[in-house]
DNA sequence: ATATGCCTC
């Protein structure tokens, strides 16, 4: 208290002991908290930060992991009222980060969650009248932006992980370079680790660097001597001298995918089989995001008690990234890194978006280090050279704007009333064939009108949060009599993979799914699935009798529940009729989707028609080897794999997307003779 | 004749 009272001697005429926000008595509970805030490495650097936001419309602020910028700076701002009686927002990149950090700042100001402290995330909004401060996730600010393109209700903005570079943040950073110069009262913070900021000191010009120090343990950092040719062996291989030679502490290994870490897990398993009580025991646990919730759980049980021998157990941990930013896991003091991920790119010439595994940046080689050293000092086998450290990883990962379909990031522009998208101000500008895929893309969709120019119905498709080609389905729906089976269609294609199929009851998973299953196409498996589920009551034991994920599912009906609030409010009629379904749901997904098509051109082969790409169905497809499908997704793994199939009628092409397909624009397939067949027998009868 | 890293509206 003394030490507060000297450094604002204004604060000695208000009773310390009120809560201005509530003008209750503070909680001894505050207190405590109160003095932890004070330990966190941020808290001396407050009045520096103070005079540069005085100063200052912008300020970047770099902070490592443990810093404590999250949870202070917002709250600072607002005790110090920069936000002028408006309300403070403080992104986040997920949900869960959003919905935790506004309830610990809750806490900290002594305040009731919802009250002045909120969040806001899709599906829940946790704020009202009286709240100043928001943390709401990225994707949400630039929803709110769409209807107030000023931000006008906000005072302060603070972009949080800043150094993400996600398609939403850095949406927002174009936007707001705008906003700062129409709102001179508007003031901006930049939050980010370490890597990038001279990025963004480039890009907001006049705006000074605060850097806090983090709150990590050193990390020992260890390369192997020579490229290793068999990297999952050599995990197996560290992993047991960890196991045998070091002192206590837990192991975080990361590799690409669920398929290379249940394998590796078998390995170790049985490599620490054939070892006595002369080492601790070994408990091996998988992590990604598609296990279910129980099994992820297991990563925060303590590790395995003492053996006979008295040597403790240890955990070791194998995840995907998911452990590099998104979860965190206490007592870790060995990482293996086998620099490699799983990363989305998109090629626009062929307009597909693929997962490849590459070689990780540095920045994420040091992030994948950090994890190491959060409670004591720790060791990171990195299982390449430091050669190829140094000279071969890249400084940071591509930001995802540069690498993703920006169909409905351009969409979301120009409801932003961003004219000219070749001079908004992006950080890092997508390539302009990329842009121009996506111009080209809304305006097939009808999103746009030959000027470029917003339509209505490109309104329209701005109000759902869905890719343009699924609002297309559920706007056109009345047109096809099949409102309730693109509800459900939309909300299945835009949740992962609903079908489980264990390793050890393959035909009982194939014989449960045969159940949902339609000749004409998967759409259609995959909306009698989203029914049955329906039909049951939303049961998850429904769903883990029948193969089918039950978080996935819920997940599904949370979206489509949402989608109908939508439709509703944007008054399209949710209008269904059983007759024809079939080929309305069909005719109703080439409105959307009518760009991705295949013919069989020969027996077993199939090809796309104006990227003319060989491609194979996907062996869970349920459809026959139709002469012609539209389908969902394009997957390259093995093989150029087309996913999510239905039959459809080429002439149905012509009649519902004349506008994509003027056929001198293709190249000489037999699919396009068969087309300009049906088009020339069309004017002949006219 | 088989797989899909992490997220967000």
């Amino acid at each position: 208290m003394k030490r507060l009272r000297s450094r604002s001697p204004a604060r000695k005429t208000i009773n310390q002991s009120i809560n201005p926000f509530t003008n209750k008595q503070y909680s001894n509970k505050y207190r405590k908290l109160r003095e932890e805030r004070e330990k966190l490495p941020i808290f001396d650097a407050l009045p520096q930060f103070d005079k540069m936001f005085n100063k200052n419309q912008v300020v970047i602020l770099q902070g490592e992991t443990g810093s404590g910028k999250t949870t202070q700076i917002p709250q600072y701002i607002l005790e110090k009222g920069y936000a002028k009686g408006k309300l403070v927002a403080c992104t986040q990149p997920r949900r869960v980060a959003a919905m935790s950090v506004a309830k610990r700042v809750a806490e900290e100001m002594d305040v009731e969650l919802g009250q002045q402290v909120g969040y806001s995330i899709r599906f829940e909004e946790c704020a009202g009248p009286n709240t100043l401060l928001k943390y709401l996730t990225d994707g949400m600010l630039l929803r709110e932006a769409m209807t107030d393109p000023t931000l006008d209700k906000y005072g302060v903005i603070i972009l949080d992980e800043a150094h993400e570079r996600t398609l939403s943040t850095d949406i927002l950073f174009g936007l707001l370079k705008e906003v700062l110069q129409k709102r001179k009262d508007l003031k901006v913070v930049v939050m980010s680790a370490t890597l990038d900021t001279e990025k963004f000191l480039g890009y907001f010009k006049n705006a000074p660097l605060l850097t806090v120090p983090g709150r990590l343990y050193p990390v020992e950092l260890f390369y192997t001597e020579f490229p290793e040719e068999d990297y999952l062996w050599a995990t197996v291989r560290t992993v047991m001298q960890i196991h045998a030679f070091e002192e206590p502490g837990d192991i975080l290994v990361f590799l690409t995918g669920e398929e290379e870490i249940e394998s590796t897990c078998d390995s170790i398993r049985k490599e620490a089989a054939r070892y006595k009580d002369n080492v601790g025991k070994l408990s091996v646990i998988p992590l990604y995001s598609s296990l279910p919730p129980a099994m992820q759980q297991k990563i925060f049980e303590p590790a395995p008690e003492v053996n006979s021998n008295g040597i403790p157990g240890r955990k070791c941990i194998l995840s995907t990234n998911i452990a590099e930013t998104s979860l965190t896991i206490d007592g870790i003091v060995f990482v293996i890194d086998s620099g490699l991920s799983k990363q989305k790119c998109y090629n626009p010439r062929m307009r597909v978006e693929s997962l490849l595994v590459s070689p990780i940046s540095r920045a994420s080689a040091k992030q994948r280090a950090g994890r190491a050293g959060r409670t004591r000092p720790g060791k990171c086998y990195r299982l390449y050279t430091e050669k190829s450290y140094k000279r071969e990883l890249v400084e940071s990962t591509a930001p995802e704007i540069l690498r993703s379909n920006l169909a409905n990031v351009v969409l979301q522009l120009k409801i932003l009333g961003i004219e000219n998208l070749v001079d908004f101000d992006f950080i890092d500008p997508p390539s302009p064939e990329t842009m121009m895929r996506a111009l080209e893309t809304l305006h097939y969709l009808r999103a746009l009108d030959d000027e470029g120019e917003l339509t209505e119905e490109g309104r329209l498709m701005s109000e759902f949060p869905l890719d343009p080609e699924l609002s297309k389905l559920l706007i056109i729906s009345p047109k096809y009599s099949c409102g309730e089976e693109m509800l459900n269609l939309v909300a299945m294609l835009t949740s992962p993979n609903p079908f489980l199929r264990p390793r050890d009851h393959e035909d009982a998973a194939d014989k449960a799914k045969s159940k949902f299953v339609n000749k004409d196409g998967d759409h259609i498996t995959l909306i009698n699935a989203y029914q049955g589920f329906e039909n049951e009551g939303r049961q998850p034991y429904w769903c883990s009798k029948n193969f089918l994920n039950p978080r996935t599912m819920r997940g599904a009906a949370e979206i489509r529940d949402q989608l109908v609030v939508k439709m509703n409010k944007l008054d399209i009629p949710i209008i269904s009729n059983k007759h024809n379904i079939s080929e309305n749901i069909r005719k109703c997904i080439i409105s959307g989707f009518f760009m991705q098509v295949v013919h069989k051109e020969k027996a077993n082969f199939y090809m796309t028609l104006k990227e003319k790409q060989h491609v194979a169905l996907h062996p869970s497809t349920g459809v026959m080897r139709p002469d012609w499908a539209v389908y969902h997704e394009y997957v390259l793994t093995s093989k150029k794999y087309i996913r999510i199939v239905s039959s459809i009628n080429p002439e149905w092409l012509i009649e519902i997307a004349p506008q994509y397909f003027d056929l001198s624009h293709f190249p000489d397939t037999n699919g396009k003779k068969l087309l300009q067949e049906i088009i020339d027998g069309k004017n002949t009868q006219k």
